[in-house]
DNA sequence: GTCTTTGCAAAACGTTTGCACGTGG
DNA sequence: CCACGTGCAAACGTTTTGCAAAGAC
């Protein structure tokens, strides 16, 4: 790895997962930066994600059977997931301690961390399901 | 939803599954199933897996960034993904009881349940590291 | 005979990559 | 200047889907 320059496009990506407050897929990032930019790349997108996870600026939230979501807040936090439409939201729970001490035989793997990513349906998930709009 | 038929490509899934005795891709199941039955299809895989997780006869493990597992077993236990490889095994664990209740504010959404997938480094990996073949 | 399931291929989806061109330091 | 980053399009790996033919009950 090299030096890393700074550039107008890894500005807007910084810039937009800050503005949206949300946890944003990397097609949202691009799509907000192409009203104001429209050439930018979907692969500058993703590369600048990537790098702006690697530097510490920003947290990758990986999502199975979907798009990865990106975040700014650093501190240690779970997140939950709509079963419904996908969206991701912060959990409001102190850090679990202690969880890799409860392993009993690691069978010789090392342990590095963990994630945690609970099942819910948000809010307005619930409501559309009360007015009959779903299932 | 309505009645399901007996075929032997579902029978075929089912017992691959049982049979590789650890978490398999649908992919390896297919590539497994080819052998003695080239015909089969890969969305028929794909269709019965989904069908047998259904149905309750299999756990579906959902992996961020990698071909999603599938077991059989099924009292609830945790995972843990090696960040080199991404082989999947089981971790020798209790499992964590009240996770649920230790949520400060749920702001309106219904949980339902939590997945919790640890990273580490499995002893294969661990050894090619320190044999220089990879890092 | 009817309705589900299959096999096949194509499409969908999120993401990565190859490469010529542009740009920051 | 020139290494690094960009824009574009094509490729990628996984999964889903449309549809005619085959098969279960």
């Amino acid at each position: 790895m090299t030096s890393r320059r700074n550039t107008i496009q890894k500005d807007l990506v910084r810039n937009t997962v800050y503005e949206m407050r949300r946890h944003v897929t990397a097609n949202e990032v691009y799509e907000f930066i192409k009203e104001a930019y429209p050439t930018i790349g979907k692969g500058t997108v993703y590369r600048n994600l990537d790098i702006l996870v690697e530097e510490g600026n920003l947290r990758k939230v990986e999502v199975p059977d979907g798009p990865n979501r990106f975040d700014l807040t650093l501190k240690n936090h779970y997140h939950v997931r709509c079963v419904n439409c996908g969206e991701i939201s912060d959990v409001d729970m102190d850090e679990i301690l202690g969880l890799l001490e409860k392993i009993h035989d690691t069978h010789g793997t090392d342990f590095l961390g963990y994630d945690i990513l609970f099942k819910g349906i948000c809010p307005k998930c619930q409501k559309k399901i009360k007015d009959g709009q779903i299932y």
